[in-house]
DNA sequence: CTGCCTGCAAACGATTTGCACCAGC
DNA sequence: GCTGGTGCAAATCGTTTGCAGGCAG
């Protein structure tokens, strides 16, 4: 059970982002953002929909998709397919870790032997059952390093 | 420029997967792997058709994504988006790893203050400047270790 | 009041599927 | 020759967009 605190504290949160930007702090964006706050696996749209149709019956799921995206900008929230909506591949059936381009989506192989973890860590409450891991360094790639950080171009070609 | 030899090997492996599996050995499995495995980003379904097409002119793009399915299954290829095709957010901005499902595809949050990477690698010679990094483990979560282990749910409900 | 937000329905675009033909073995 | 693979076109389905009315500030 959440603590009704912790929910007092996110509504906080999102009051303070959107006055700062000026834009009106609706009921569908606090229901939206608490029911995400209520979840640590990383829902699908279609989840949070479900779960905020308990609350708002009428809601639309384009509602949900725009808020979320509006969290987002916020920085409230965070998408987490680093891959866009493509489906991605890579035949490089070793073990290795990626470069991902927070901007752009790009992707790169980066292999390095130094880095490594002790041991998988003890996972045992959440009852996973691990075998390997990679890691994913973001950051800027070459191309949108050099081109200004403001721009966030959604939905570009893939690079 | 790729090393001939490697492709061989490449070729090699195509061919003991599929006869180990009873399948045949095409002229767009070869080249579709081969082009996969010539780039060390994680292109799209859509960048590998386009450079399979210079080879094969008549390829279509459902062709590639059967291929890019069957290389997946016989395990020489990998698809990178674990968070299959929909877009999935986390309302937790606070620096913290994933373990992810290798089967259905779950992701969970995982805070662990231990586990750090000592420094971020240097990565100069891809021209990314890196500001952060997660780790994903993968594993088994609890319900799919306790599913038969043969079975492959693909496009199954998110989870 | 005014502008941004919302809900609806239609548009979009990546991926999948059904079917007839063709190629590997 | 059979079996499974391929290409084409149509169907799917997650997501986005255009538009008219409604609500927050």
């Amino acid at each position: 059970m959440r603590e009704s605190k912790q929910i007092q504290n996110d509504l906080g949160r999102l009051q303070i982002a959107c006055r700062a930007r000026g834009i009106p702090v609706t009921v569908q964006r606090r229901v939206i953002f608490t029911t995400l706050r209520e979840r640590d696996d990383h829902p699908t749209v279609d989840q949070i929909f479900a779960d905020v149709k308990d609350r708002i019956p009428g809601v639309s799921r384009t509602t949900v998709y725009r808020t979320l995206e509006t969290l987002a900008d916020l920085g409230l929230a965070r998408r987490t397919s680093h891959f866009e909506a493509f489906a991605r591949f890579d035949g490089n059936m070793e073990q290795h870790h990626h470069l991902v381009c927070t901007v752009c989506g790009k992707v790169v192989d980066f292999q390095d032997p130094q880095l490594t973890i002790g041991e998988l860590p003890d996972v045992s409450r959440s009852g996973f059952a691990l075998s390997d891991f990679s890691i994913y360094f973001e950051g800027f790639c070459s191309v949108c390093k050099r081109i200004a950080r403001r721009a966030k171009p959604r939905k570009q070609k893939a690079t």
